[in-house]
DNA sequence: GAGCATGATTCGAC
DNA sequence: GTCGAATCATGCTC
């Protein structure tokens, strides 16, 4: 009697059981978890080791430009990395190993109440499946905060703000040169930011912002960027006096008897756009693009001038300076190279001299 | 360490 | 989208 007993206990359990574990079975996959296991794997924490890179630390090196700079702090950041993996690893290995322990535990636990006690293998089965759902949650535990501490590690390493670092002298100084010789304008186009970027070795968006700042700062503090301003000018006038010498001697040596008919007013100067507007501004005289070959001499004697200003403001010019904020008008704003003024009227045709085209 | 310089970010306007 | 303006956070100089 008592053996029957037994396996009808047994069938009616095997059979409300089997009921509940069909309800619970067909679980979809947590979409935390698969949140949780794609970042791991992105930021490869999980899955095979990348040959101690990682997404994240590849932008690190994009975003600073593959420069080596701070290539210690990459390998730290690494390190870290590989740390937080090594622990999540052993972490991981540790709760398994307890599951499996437990489940053994409970298995023959449960085997053994199973001679007093109606307790079907598949009962046990299903035991060892809550067993698994328990310390599954207890490894998305363990996920989760693996991944707080990989994204506090990125925030710390990978933050612009403390990743700020100076740019080098000599960018510094193409973009005040660009600056200064732009002053008129100082926007420059998607080509020249691109071509700024390329010789400063930073990103167009860092030159976006140099000039943003820049701006800003110009227009806040012009007394104090003037001893710079002119610093440049001078840097440029000079520059651009050896091209005009180099254009008079090309133009001399080409047409002896018509020194101005040579080159059809097209002669090449580094930043030659701007830097005429800005002595337009000097001497009143407007530049006309088609007429530089006739100007030519016209020319160097501004540079001269120019020169000679910033040598002291010694001309009788009475302090005036090379770069005054005239280029800002009434608002603040900058005052369009174009706009017509009371002395001259270019006009912005074809031959504009504008090299900037974003505003 | 204070103060200034500077690159980056954020926010609102356009 | 860019811009100016304000602000933040860090670097540099003294």
């Amino acid at each position: 009697m008592k053996p029957a007993l037994f396996s009808v206990l047994c069938e009616i359990k095997e059979k409300t059981g089997l009921s509940i574990r069909g309800a619970q079975e067909e679980d979809p996959p947590d979409p935390q978890l698969m949140r949780l296991d794609n970042m791991l794997l992105a930021e490869g924490v999980s899955g095979p080791e990348k040959g101690g890179g990682s997404a994240a630390a590849a932008a690190a090196a994009a975003a600073s430009g593959g420069s080596s700079d701070n290539s210690i702090e990459h390998s730290d950041y690494r390190a870290k990395l590989t740390q937080i993996r090594q622990i999540y690893h052993t972490e991981l290995e540790k709760y398994e190993q307890a599951c499996n322990e437990f489940t053994t535990h409970v298995m023959n636990l449960l085997r053994e109440q199973s001679r007093t006690r109606p307790i079907s293998p598949k009962e046990i089965e299903r035991m060892v499946g809550i067993i698994h759902r328990k310390f599954s949650s207890i490894q998305m535990q363990l996920k989760q905060s693996t991944c707080e501490a990989v994204m506090i590690l990125r925030s710390r390493f990978l933050d612009a703000r403390r990743k700020r670092r100076n740019f080098s002298k000599q960018a510094t100084e193409i973009l005040n040169e660009y600056f200064y010789s732009h002053l008129s304008n100082p926007y420059p186009s998607e080509e020249a930011k691109e071509e700024l970027a390329k010789k400063c070795s930073i990103t167009v968006s860092q030159v976006s912002n140099w000039f943003g700042n820049k701006r800003i700062r110009y227009k806040k503090n012009i007394g104090k960027f003037q001893e710079e301003a002119n610093l440049y000018a001078a840097k440029t006038a000079v520059t651009a006096a050896h091209a005009v010498a180099a254009a008079v001697q090309n133009n001399q040596a080409n047409s002896p008897t018509t020194p101005n008919s040579g080159s059809s007013g097209s002669f090449n100067l580094p930043n030659s756009g701007d830097m005429f507007m800005n002595m337009q501004s000097l001497n009143g005289d407007s530049y006309q693009g088609s007429q530089v070959g006739a100007n030519v001499q016209s020319q160097v004697d501004t540079l001269r001038h120019v020169i000679n200003q910033t040598g002291g403001y010694s001309d009788g010019l009475g302090g005036s300076s090379l770069y005054s904020p005239h280029n800002l008008n009434a608002n603040g704003g900058w005052q369009d190279a174009t706009t017509p003024s009371s002395v001259t009227s270019p006009t912005e045709g074809p031959g504009s001299v504008h090299s900037d085209t974003s505003n």
